[in-house]
DNA sequence: CCACTAAATTTACGTCTCAAACTAAATAGA
DNA sequence: TCTATTTAGTTTGAGACGTAAATTTAGTGG
C-alpha cells in the first residue's frame, strides 16, 4: 500500500478488473466480481469508471440468457482504446506486430535487415525508423500507443533493457530500450524471446490457475520461462531461466554459448541434427540451424520406427529429463511445459524424458508435477512480447 | 486488496511497522516513517495502537540526542508480549525452543528419543506431550503462544504440513502439523531445516534489501533455500530449493537419497569423508556420519597444504560450482550463500567453485552474482524456524 | 529566557470498499 | 394475462484508512 494508499486501492482493483477481463472475454458483471472477489458494488464503480474512457464497452452479442432473472449484461474490453507494438528481432530479421488491448495481433510486418552489422548507435537508429515506418500505416493506433515490446534470443537484463549477449547481434551488453523509449516516449519491455512463449501460455485461460510452473521452449536453441507466484520471473539480474544451458554433464558435446554440455547441446534442432547425422546418411545442412522439413523428416523416422533416429530422440529425451528433475528438485513447480518447433518430437522423447527424470530423483521429489507438451505455434513470441507490453497500460 | 479492504491496508502497515521494527531493532517514529514510507500520522495512529495492544514499548535507553529538537522517543518490540515454539526434528533428537517476539531463543532443551521407531500415531503423540511438557516449565511464556513450527531435514510439503521423506523418520507421507494444531489451537508451520536456515538468513538486518538470492546448506547432507522476491519460496508442491539433489553427474557416487550423481554425493560431509578414506589413512567412522572433529582434521589436512586433501577439496567446489551454475542460469539470483558445517572449508573449496562455474556457464550468465560464505552456527535453524512461526503473528 | 528545531500528535478532508436497500428486466406458472 | 420469483446491476450510507497541514511537545543554542 503505502502513500496515497487508498488511491492504490482502487489502481489495483482496476488491473485486477482489466485483467479478468482480458483472460475470460467478455463477461457480465457478476463474474467479474465472482472471480476477483470484488462487491458488485464496487465492480460497478470501476466498470463505470472504465466504460468512461472507453477502456471496456457493453457487448452486445448473442445473449446466452439461461434462466430467469435480469439478464447478464457481458462487457469487454475495447480492442481499439489502446494498442502496442511488439518487436520480435532475430538473425538477419526483424518481425513488427500490432496489438490491440486483448492482445492480439492486429497487423504484422517484417522486414529482412543485417541485425549482426551494426554497432550499437546505428541499431537503434534502424530499430526506431523501421518501428515508426511500420506505425506510418496505421496512424489511427499510432495515436493510442501505450507501449513496445522487444522479444530477442539470447540473455537479456530485463531490468536494464540490456542484450547482454545475443545470437541475433554481434556485440554485447546493447541497450535497446532508451532509444526507443526516447522516440515513442513510452515504456520499452525487453524480454528474452523464450520468456515472452512462458508469459503467453500463462496467458492461456486454462493456465489461469496455474502459479508455480517452468516452460521449456525447444527450437534452434533451448530457453525457459519460469512462472513463479503468478508472475513472469526475470531474477536480480533479470536473466532467469535460462534453462537451455543448465548442464547434462560437465564434458560433453560443444553447446552454441562456447560451453560443453548443455542442455541445448543435447536438444536443440542443430544438436539432434549434428548428432543424426554421424550416425546415419543426412542432407548437409547449415549446422547452426537445420530447416523445419529437414527437422520433420528426421522425427519421421523415429516415428517410422527407425531405430538409430529412435534411439537418439530417447537419449535428447534423457537429458531433456535430466535437466527438468533440475527444475523439479529446485523449484517444485505445478507443472513443466513444453515447447516450441521442437515438441513436434516430443512423444519420441517422452520415454527418455521420463527415464531420465526418474534416474535422477526419488519419487517423492518428482511427486505430482505434470510434464506437458503445449502446441507450437510460430506467433507465440509476438503473443508473449504483447502481452509483457501491455502491462504497462495500467 | 479485496474484501473489506481497507482494513487489509491496516493489517498490511502493521505487519511492515512490526518488522520494520523486528529487523532495526529499536528506532524512533520517525524512522519508521522512513522506512516503511507512511506518514508521521500513520506511523502514530498504528503505533499507538500497537502499544494499547502491549506489543511495542517505548523504550528509554540511553538516548542518542543529536542535535537539537524535540529529541527522538526510541520504541520496540517487547519481546515479551508474544512468544512461539520451535522445535527440530532430527534423527534422535528432538529440540525444543521458545522464541520471543523479537526472534530471540528464550530457553532450549534436548530430548533423545527414538525418532525413527514410531508410526504417525505414536510420533505425533510423542510431539505434543515433549512440547505440552516443555512449555509446562514456562507457565507465563504458553499463555501467550502464538504458533509452532517443526524443522526437519528432508523433503516436506509445507502446504500439507506433510514430511514427504526425511532421514528423521522411517516413514513416508507423514503428517506433523495437525495433532500439534488441535492440541496447541494455533497454527503450526513445517519447514525443511535449510529453508529455515535461509530464511534466518533473509532476516538478518545487512540481508534486508536483498530480495533474490539462495543459500545453500552444507552438513550431513545437502540442502538449500531460495529467496524469491523477498520471500521463502517453497514451490507449488512445498518441497523447493532441494539443491542437493540437483545433478553433478548422471552416473557418479551413491547419495543417500538412493539416485547417482547428486551434488550431495560429492560435497556434503559423508561424501567427503568417504572419498578422502579411498585415497589416505583416515579413522574410521560411522558412515553416514562423520564427527565435526573427523572433518575439522580433514579440512587441517588442506590448510595445512596436503595434495591429496586439497584435491579432494577442490573437487568437492567443482561440483558445488556446477550445481551453483544451475542456479545462476536458472535464477539469475544476487548472491548464492554458502553456510552450514560444511563452510569450514569454504577456503579450501573456493577456487573449485569458481572453477566449475565458469567451466558451465559464459561470463555473461555468471554476471554480477556474488557466492558468499556464511559462518555457520548451530543455532542458525532454531533462528530460523522461529522466524517462521513467528509470520503467524500479524 | 527566548528563538529555533525536530519529533510526535491532532485535525480536517478526500478516497475507498462494502453491506444493504433498491431498481431493472427477464421467466415461470397460475 | 398477470403476478410472484429470480437474477443483474445501481445507489446510498456508513465505516475505515492515510495524508497534508496545523499544532503541540520537548529539547538545544545563544
Amino acid at each position: 500500500m503505502k502513500k496515497t494508499d487508498t488511491e492504490q486501492i482502487r489502481a489495483a482493483n482496476r488491473v485486477d478488473i482489466i485483467n479478468a477481463l482480458r483472460v475470460f472475454g467478455p463477461v457480465a458483471r457478476v463474474d467479474i466480481g465472482r472471480i476477483t472477489k470484488l462487491s458488485p458494488a464496487t465492480v460497478t464503480a470501476i466498470t463505470s469508471e472504465l466504460a468512461g474512457e472507453g477502456v471496456i464497452e457493453e457487448v452486445n452479442a448473442p445473449t446466452p440468457s439461461t434462466g430467469r432473472g435480469r439478464p447478464r449484461v457481458l462487457i469487454d474490453l475495447n480492442p481499439n482504446h489502446a494498442c502496442v507494438l511488439g518487436i520480435k528481432l532475430s538473425i538477419n530479421e526483424i518481425r513488427l506486430m500490432l496489438g490491440d488491448l486483448k492482445g492480439n495481433i492486429l497487423a504484422e510486418s517484417v522486414v529482412t535487415a543485417k541485425t549482426q552489422a551494426h554497432d550499437q548507435a546505428s541499431l537503434n537508429e534502424m530499430l526506431v525508423s523501421q518501428a515508426q515506418r511500420f506505425m506510418a500505416d496505421y496512424p489511427e493506433q499510432a495515436q493510442r500507443l501505450v507501449s513496445l515490446g522487444i522479444a530477442i534470443q539470447g540473455f537479456v537484463d530485463v531490468h536494464a533493457g540490456d542484450v547482454v549477449w545475443s545470437p541475433a547481434l554481434n556485440m554485447r551488453h546493447v541497450n535497446l530500450t532508451r532509444a526507443l523509449e526516447e522516440a515513442f516516449n513510452c515504456p520499452v519491455e525487453l524480454a528474452n524471446d523464450a520468456n515472452c512463449i512462458a508469459y503467453a501460455i500463462h496467458k492461456q485461460p486454462d493456465y489461469a490457475d496455474c502459479r508455480d510452473f517452468a516452460v521449456i521452449m525447444i527450437g534452434y536453441g533451448v530457453g525457459g520461462g519460469l512462472i513463479v507466484g503468478g508472475e513472469l520471473y526475470s531474477g536480480h539480474f533479470g536473466a532467469a531461466a535460462e534453462f537451455g544451458h543448465t548442464k547434462f554433464s560437465h564434458e560433453g558435446p560443444q553447446c552454441a554459448c562456447g560451453k560443453r554440455g548443455c542442455i541445448e547441446a543435447y536438444v536443440a534442432d542443430y544438436a539432434l541434427y549434428r548428432d543424426a547425422s554421424a550416425v546415419m546418411d543426412l542432407p548437409a545442412t547449415d549446422r547452426r540451424h537445420p530447416s523445419e522439413k529437414q527437422m520433420g523428416r528426421l522425427t519421421q523416422l523415429a516415428v517410422d520406427g527407425d531405430a538409430a533416429a529412435s534411439r537418439l530422440f530417447h537419449q535428447a529425451g534423457k537429458a531433456l529429463g535430466f535437466g527438468i528433475a533440475n527444475i523439479l528438485a529446485l523449484l517444485s513447480p505445478q507443472k513443466v511445459v513444453v515447447t516450441g518447433p521442437g515438441v513436434r518430437a516430443f512423444e519420441q522423447m517422452q520415454a527418455g524424458i521420463v527415464e531420465g527424470i526418474d534416474d535422477s530423483l526419488i519419487p517423492e521429489l518428482i511427486g505430482r508435477a505434470d510434464i506437458d507438451p503445449y502446441p507450437w505455434s510460430l506467433d507465440m513470441t509476438g503473443k508473449g512480447i504483447i502481452a509483457l507490453a501491455l502491462k504497462h497500460f495500467r
